[in-house]
DNA sequence: ATATACTATATGCACAATGCACATAGAGGA
DNA sequence: TCCTCTATGTGCATTGTGCATATAGTATAT
């Protein structure tokens, strides 16, 4: 089925700004510009061919915009500049949050998880 | 902080169609209308306070429409009439379907998760 | 010289999901 | 009559995301 196939890869990330969060990881150990952290998100499920480009930098400056990120940029003498972020004191404590949701969040998947599970044991579907 | 004491228990349900998921799993036990299901989403960390009564009944009528829920109003001696709301089999198919998508996702926020301990570990942060 | 591919960043438009506020209305009690 | 509780819904705006497109420098092959 093509909901399967192609849906579900993108359904599983839509998780209100998990992409940021993996962003703000990534960032804390090493400072990167947009084209290199398109790699380092391979390793967090964002594989090449899903994660549109185009977001990716949208979300960057919006985390500059709002002082989790700082940016400079750098010029290097093979290919185009490229803008280096690094995360902020503001980025690392915003970090620290998001980490509070995912522990809920992960707790409320595991809840519904077990509740479907014993709906099916039970027969009840 | 208001941003951790209000924002966070909004922020941990945001996951792409979480009560409408809550909602295949309570319909699946037993039918039931939007005013009652208010009641059971409790359990599933979705407080009276935080829901939005409208967001519920919109989230409904759209199940609805896509087929996931039949619904038959009820007249009662006591009280308004209520929409009570069955699960179909497109329903029931629909949440296996996202309970794959959940299963991923708690992976997912699980090696974030890890990852960010790792950080916290190393001193790195 | 020219074309193509790769690196690199970004915007415009649209849609889906969600939140906030408000509208509607029946029933029961003070 | 007013208020509260039950019960269902809509209008409007914002946010997050996806798709398509624009821009431009560099490297390599033809």
């Amino acid at each position: 089925m093509s909901k399967s196939i192609k849906c579900l890869p993108n359904k599983i990330h839509k998780m209100d700004r998990f992409l940021e969060i993996c962003l703000l990881i990534i960032l804390s150990k090493e400072s990167g510009y947009g084209y290199i952290l398109l790699g380092h998100l391979e390793e967090y499920g964002f594989s090449q061919e899903e994660l549109n480009v185009g977001s990716l930098y949208r979300v960057l400056r919006g985390m500059e915009k709002n002082g989790l990120v700082s940016s400079v940029w750098e010029t290097s003498s093979q290919g185009p500049d490229k803008r280096v972020y690094e995360i902020t004191e503001v980025g690392k404590s915003e970090l620290s949050w998001w980490m509070e949701v995912l522990a809920e969040r992960r707790e409320k998947i595991k809840f519904v998880l077990e509740k479907y599970n014993y709906l099916k044991e039970s027969k009840l579907l």
